[in-house]
DNA sequence: ATGCTAATGCAACTGGAGTCGCATTAAGGG
DNA sequence: CCCTTAATGCGACTCCAGTTGCATTAGCAT
């Protein structure tokens, strides 16, 4: 599937690369400032000096500029912490979600656009699922040290340890901070160490 | 505060009445054929026979309507299970979860309303904090049967119950099941009794 | 370089959300 | 029962997101 949402071009040069490099970085721009609720396409057309039906045209509405953005955090090379310890890295992957979620205002904004719209809302659960497969190896490795159970549900641990974090800051709308990670990380390891996502 | 989200009346007779009632049950049913990216108050107001002037004075908007809506959840009576086992108490506040959102249209709605508003977000807010409220007891009650260490934090474990099942279904799109739930307490439950939330 | 055409720019138009001023209805007090 | 006025009904109006037809610009092949 084509990763980004944006209609392919038969012809990418210069200056469609261009206008697509402008609309996104005033994408993110806006919704740094304004949130997804307050994301248009005529100010993101503003600020990227590219004409709003060229937006509408390429990206197809607010959804599909989301999406774009997206897909960008899906093209880095993310890959999960390795410290050699279970519990740590356990750590380290919730510490994340708390950083991220504090350090990019747009984070928000995607799971808020996947409210809105199909589109978002596929592209967030193939960005979660792409996360989940490579987080994954937390866990492998885990059994590998004997740390962990063989038969260990890898899915169902980071979830576990991750969620907490999103349900307080999208869903419950309480801060989260770096000891909540300690604790979350704490408690899913020592369950997970006694067999009971098996 | 007024926990309705909708302006206090000076004359609550009859007519007033019969409008609240009407626009609120046409709510529900839109929330429920359209979700809430679908959700308009001229489809409201066509639907409740109420002109759509009116519910723009009452209610201010769509999210006012959502607001209004979730204020009625937060009057029912609701009372976290007391089964007499601290394991079987967090299990059923997880099942509680998956069926809810499985039989209630209307509770994603009121999230994704969140995103959009920030009225609805404090009303969520509200509404979650009371829940959290209420859901101590488990903690308490297990405290107080010698299960769990005292000074366990009540919330921290009742969210980290419950947390994965809006994780899944809300962020992630995935289906959460009857048996997550029970894997879910069990791992809370056993990080609990080693006192890892206190 | 030059022609073809994909991509973009542009302005006018459409449609629906939300507002406003005024008319009408009915709740509640006397 | 009648009077006051809160609450609602009503239609016209504004405003802005999104669309459309046509003009212009600039990739890319030859």
């Amino acid at each position: 599937m084509d990763a980004s949402g944006v209609q392919p071009t038969s012809r990418p040069g210069g200056r469609t690369a261009r206008t697509r490099a402008a609309v996104r970085d005033a994408t993110l721009a806006e919704l740094a400032v304004h949130g997804y609720a307050g994301l248009t396409v005529e100010a993101v057309a503003a600020r990227s000096g590219v004409h709003k039906t060229t937006v509408y045209r390429r990206w197809g509405g607010v959804d599909g500029l989301v999406v774009d953005a997206l897909a960008l955090a899906d093209e880095d090379g993310w890959a999960p912490p390795d410290t050699g310890s279970f519990e740590r890295d356990l750590r380290e992957l919730a510490r994340e979600v708390v950083v991220t979620f504090a350090g990019t205002p747009a984070s928000a904004a995607f799971v808020a656009a996947a409210f809105q719209s199909e589109r978002a809302a596929a592209a967030l659960r193939d960005f979660y699922a792409e996360r989940h497969r490579r987080s994954a190896a937390v866990v492998t490795r885990a059994v590998e040290r004997g740390e962990v159970p063989a038969g260990t549900d890898a899915g169902a641990v980071v979830k576990a340890a991750v969620a907490p974090f999103y349900y307080r800051v999208l869903i419950a709308g309480e801060p989260a901070t770096e000891d909540l990670a300690d604790q979350s990380a704490a408690a899913v390891a020592h369950a997970a160490r006694a067999g009971l996502y098996a």
